[in-house]
DNA sequence: GTCTATATCTCGATAGAC
DNA sequence: GTCTATCGAGATATAGAC
């Protein structure tokens, strides 16, 4: 693995484990197995390398999302598999998860381009739209469906976490949430 | 007046705006209007003081959910009260919300007494425990409904923070929400 | 309890050899 | 690109007068 990565990988696991205040530049770097210095070649402040690793971890999150989605699905299918896929991942991937989700409660958020922040909702913002258009939801305002789409995602992704569950015993409940939330905000 | 309030209120303001580890407790010390060396007379650390500060801030929204709560109400009704008041509170509280949901996603969480977290849950997990009793709930774990409703609150929060409506429009998002978030998990 | 002054230390960031 | 060495700033925390 290159340098890039593996301080990348070591800032992930220790942000997590310590908060971006408990945690120094210097332990980055020798987590990552490379110098002081070498850090600083690759991300000129913390700041940059707090943010640098947002904008990886949801880059990578998005790219599984976007392997899971299909066309030629109904609206509601490809709604499902957005909300599928973000759970599978977030299950497989809970650093990550927890990462994201510690970032957007931090002031290091404001610090996020807006270009940035627009690739990054793409694709949960073209299907709200069409979803908008052909007004499947209840009429509320779209932030407020987004909103809630979202935190559900957290909650079921809370639970998952904490219950140590089967796999198809986890798709069961996925389904079942699904299913919930897709009832409450559907006409 | 008092020294220990202008310090966890000049913290409060400052841990919102810069995070943790943006301010400095000669920050704070500084806009509460105090010596460097007080600070330190009421919080023995900075950590101290993180913790007094989320335990200072979920007794005031504590003590505001008890004063609307009524014993004599029905289940729902009281459910609903909690949901309204919490709401009601985040909106006018938004720096107290917004640090309470900034401290939960940070490793200080782990630092909150067992004794200080039962305290600061009893008034839920007392209401979830009569619905799980009366059986009005859809045959879900216990923790997956506490996360789902927990969650809603935060994004409902979320979308009227947002959005800036007149106090009766408010109340009528906060009562649709809930008449979703209700249907969505009872029988 | 509150202040001033300061000790101690660690951190983020840089310089420069290779 | 990567390392070693190090600087200067600024952080937390303490000491001690009042």
């Amino acid at each position: 693995m290159n340098k890039e990565r593996e301080i990348l990988a070591a800032a992930l696991k220790l942000f997590v484990a310590y908060g971006f205040h408990g945690t120094p530049t210097s332990k980055i770097a020798r987590e990552a197995g490379v110098a002081n210095g070498t850090l600083f070649h690759y991300f000129k402040t913390k700041e940059d390398l707090i943010v640098a690793l947002y904008n990886h971890t949801k880059e990578q999150l998005n790219g599984y999302l976007l392997t899971k989605q299909d066309e030629s699905d109904s609206l509601e299918s490809r709604m499902k598999s957005l909300y599928a896929a973000s759970l599978e991942w977030g299950f497989e991937h809970k650093q990550e998860f927890y990462f994201i989700q510690q970032f957007h409660f931090s002031p290091h958020l404001a610090k996020v381009s807006e270009e940035d922040k627009e690739k990054q909702s793409r694709l949960h913002t073209g299907l709200m739209k069409q979803a908008m258009e052909k007004k499947v939801f209840k009429s509320l305002p779209p932030s407020l469906i987004g909103s809630i789409l979202g935190s559900h995602v957290y909650a079921t992704h809370q639970y998952l976490d904490s219950a140590d569950l089967k796999t198809e015993d986890r798709a069961k409940v996925i389904d079942e949430t699904f299913a919930m939330l897709w009832a409450m905000i559907t006409k």
